[in-house]
DNA sequence: GCGATCAGGT
DNA sequence: CACACCTGATCGC
């Protein structure tokens, strides 16, 4: 849960996702998304009372998180104070650009990028980015480098060693599919109840249910939906279907003699067989055993791995690609003290990493405008200390230079996809649904109880070896790989300091661990895909069996995705439409999705040929500023959340990648000799062609 | 009566 | 384990 205070240190007069105390006179409001604990204050009768009177101060937020807000009549008065656009120029003096980013963590959710005369602040919200997906988002960059950032208010929830790798949307989303599916297409009285907290961000789930079975998911309420088409399109509130989400005030009384909290208990006048999904976050230490994504927990009942939040593998992965001056942390992780996070982060910064003396001193200024009883944040330390005026721009050569493009595994091993789809089994003819799911309650567990795990892990795991995991993980990020990956080329070995912009670019803006040997990233057809809208929740299933793929190259995906002609062409067509719309038309019909886990590609559908798109924006420059809206002019350049959706488009044109782009290089770890062929290449400035792999 | 806060539950 | 959220008790205005 948040504990962020509301402001961040550079920019005090505006206040974010809080809304009580000092905030009632921030000078604007910033919203990145609509759960309670994001929301504190925000239907207070002050700061009501303050918008009533005002007609100045708004609440900025994305389109479908104003959608959201509206729904409820709490907050209708918000309805004239709210854009959903993001503006520049907020305040005369303080000349402030705002852009928002795709935070993946529930639909509308995004992350704010503050530039100005402060230096660029990152407020990220709560958020679940995969790896290397940093490196995708356009907006973080500027030009072909990623932007110069001071500091990240960072989503810490899961910044714990012992949080290290979640399973990836996709393998959870497949889980819970076969899952479902295998229950459902029983009967037509197979009916299944998804335990849902109350909250925004299984949409993506619903809809790639409904889509895969055929299904509707039921739900108490769609009013919200109402304007979004494509979530809208997959939930019900008939109740008549086999999978629900619906809620009641005491649920789980509801599960006696198979009742459903929506009241049903037969159908057609036989009684319903009913299981209970409880989607819940499950973690595993560095050392990766196993990653089932479904557990048994009963005759009837099912813990299936669900996180909005990224894993600490997926934050440091993150940071490191960030590479702010300061990091803070907004929530404090479970058992964790803010000094143990600040620990786990500051390694990640800049100035620890680069060993750069902190010469910036603080403002002192803002040092006085600051309240104390921000709790957000170890002030004494960091705000004393760190709060610095615009630092030096470092060059890139620098900078890239920790992050070698190939030499990484991720930790997302094919064995544990392979074992994630095997490790249940069901007999279509046993009602009981006969599941051999394994339990995996110890592996959520710290590595200290690796061996016992192992021990008592009777399924088939293709684990690691361990030293190779652990060592491997975070290759091509930290920058300290150098032992381990002695044998593998480097890419300043090939290229020094004075090599070509064009190809020092490449480096800097690799994906990080997505950084699967030059056949993704440089994959030809990407030109012009970072413009196209769009998103993909839908497909996840179709995906990637990431296990079963020779590799996970992009072109690779592309041959097995599937993705049909026509998809191809809703793809083509989709790349035509225009970034610009004007304020007024976000009244319409939303893309919640678009905020939602699938949406950092639609900013950067190329993400997955992140290299190629990355020289294209190059060359062409209006990428640059694609998200970033512009206000006071009349015309408002609106990032890709608030596009008008294309159900079919959005669908068609998403490739399951969208869900975890290719961060499974693992799967055919780059080759030592064929990297440094491509560093040659890339060296001497020659053009790489992908080529199609046949696996 | 309302809202904020906390404890306790799912 | 966790999250996000609800409910109910208590307190202050």
């Amino acid at each position: 849960m948040s504990r962020f205070g509301g402001r961040v240190r550079e920019y005090p007069a505006v206040s974010i996702d809080r809304f009580d105390r000092d905030n009632l006179r921030a000078r604007a409001y910033f919203l990145s998304h609509c759960h309670k604990d994001h929301m504190k204050g925000l239907r207070a009768s002050a700061l009501r009372r303050r918008m009533e009177g005002s007609l100045k101060v708004k609440l900025y937020c994305s389109p479908v998180t104003k959608e959201l807000l509206l729904t409820n009549w709490k907050y209708k008065f918000w309805e004239n104070h709210i854009v959903s656009l993001m503006p520049t120029h907020l305040f005369q003096k303080e000349d402030i650009e705002v852009t928002l980013l795709p935070a993946g963590h529930c639909p509308g959710s995004v992350m704010f990028l503050f530039e100005g005369e402060n230096g660029t602040v990152l407020y990220t919200g709560d958020f679940r980015l995969a790896k290397g997906e940093a490196a995708r988002m356009e907006l973080l960059h500027s030009g072909t480098r990623v932007k110069d950032i001071q500091s990240v208010y960072l989503d810490t929830t899961f910044c714990d060693p012992k949080f290290y790798h979640i399973p990836s949307r996709e393998e959870c989303l497949k889980g819970i599919l076969e899952l479902v599916r295998s229950w459902t297409s029983l009967t037509r009285n197979h009916v299944v109840w998804l335990n849902c907290k109350a909250a925004y961000g299984y949409e993506y789930l619903f809809i790639n249910l409904s889509e895969e079975l055929g299904m509707k998911v039921h739900m108490n309420k769609l009013d919200m939906f109402r304007n979004m088409p494509e979530i809208l399109y997959h939930v019900t509130t008939d109740r008549h279907t086999q999978i629900h989400a619906c809620r009641h005030p005491r649920d789980d009384e509801c599960f006696r003699w198979n009742r459903l909290p929506c009241g049903i208990t037969c159908q057609n006048g036989t009684p319903l067989h009913l299981i209970i999904i409880k989607p819940s976050t499950m973690w595993f230490g560095e050392r990766i055993k196993k990653t089932n994504v479904i557990v048994r927990t009963g005759e009837s009942t099912y813990r299936a791995c669900f996180s909005f939040h990224s894993s600490y593998s997926e934050i440091k992965d993150f940071l490191s690609y960030i590479q702010p001056v300061n990091v803070y942390p907004n929530v404090l992780p479970v058992g964790g003290t803010e000094e143990k996070v600040m620990e786990l982060l500051k390694p990640l910064c800049r100035s620890y990493r680069r060993n750069v003396e902190p010469r910036y001193k603080p403002l002192g200024t803002l040092k006085r405008a600051h309240k104390r009883d921000l709790s957000d944040t170890d002030e004494d330390d960091l705000f004393d200390s760190e709060l610095t005026s615009p630092r030096p721009k470092i060059p890139k050569q620098q900078r890239g230079e920790s992050r070698p493009p190939s030499t990484a595994r991720t930790e997302n091993a094919e064995g544990n996809n392979h074992e994630s789809t095997e490790s249940y089994k069901m007999t279509a003819t046993d009602t009981s649904l006969r599941v051999d799911f394994m339990d995996c309650e110890e592996s959520n567990d710290d590595d200290e109880d690796d061996e016992e795990e192992s021990e008592n892990n009777t399924a088939e795991v293709l684990s690691q070896e361990p030293d190779a995991t652990s060592t491997s993980n975070f290759n091509g990020v930290t920058g300290d790989q150098q032992e381990s990956n002695a044998d593998v080329p480097r890419w300043d070995t090939f290229f020094k300091c004075d090599r070509p912009e064009e190809t020092s670019d490449i480096e800097d803006n690799f994906p990080s661990s997505a950084d699967a040997g030059g056949s993704q990233s440089l994959f030809s057809d990407s030109d012009g895909v970072s413009d196209s809208t769009h998103i993909s929740s839908q497909n996840s299933s179709q995906s990637t069996h990431i296990s079963e793929q020779g590799s996970q190259g992009w072109d690779s995906q592309m041959d097995t995705v599937l993705i049909t002609t026509q998809e191809r062409n809703a793809l083509d067509n989709s790349r035509g439409g225009s970034r610009t719309v004007a304020v007024s038309q976000d009244t319409t019909k939303y893309s919640p999705l678009d905020n939602s886990p699938c949406q950092p590609l639609s900013q950067n559908r190329s993400c997955a040929h992140n290299v190629a798109c990355v020289l294209k924006s190059r060359d062409t420059e209006k990428d640059a500023d694609a998200g970033t809206t512009r206000v006071g002019d009349g015309v408002v350049e609106v990032s890709d959340n608030s596009r008008t959706p294309d159900l079919e488009l959005r669908r068609d044109s998403q490739s399951s990648s969208d869900f975890e782009i290719p961060l499974t290089p693992d799967a055919e770890a780059p080759q030592p000799e064929k990297l440094r062929c491509l560093y040659k290449k890339l060296a001497a400035g020659e053009s790489i062609v992908c080529e199609k792999r046949d696996s």
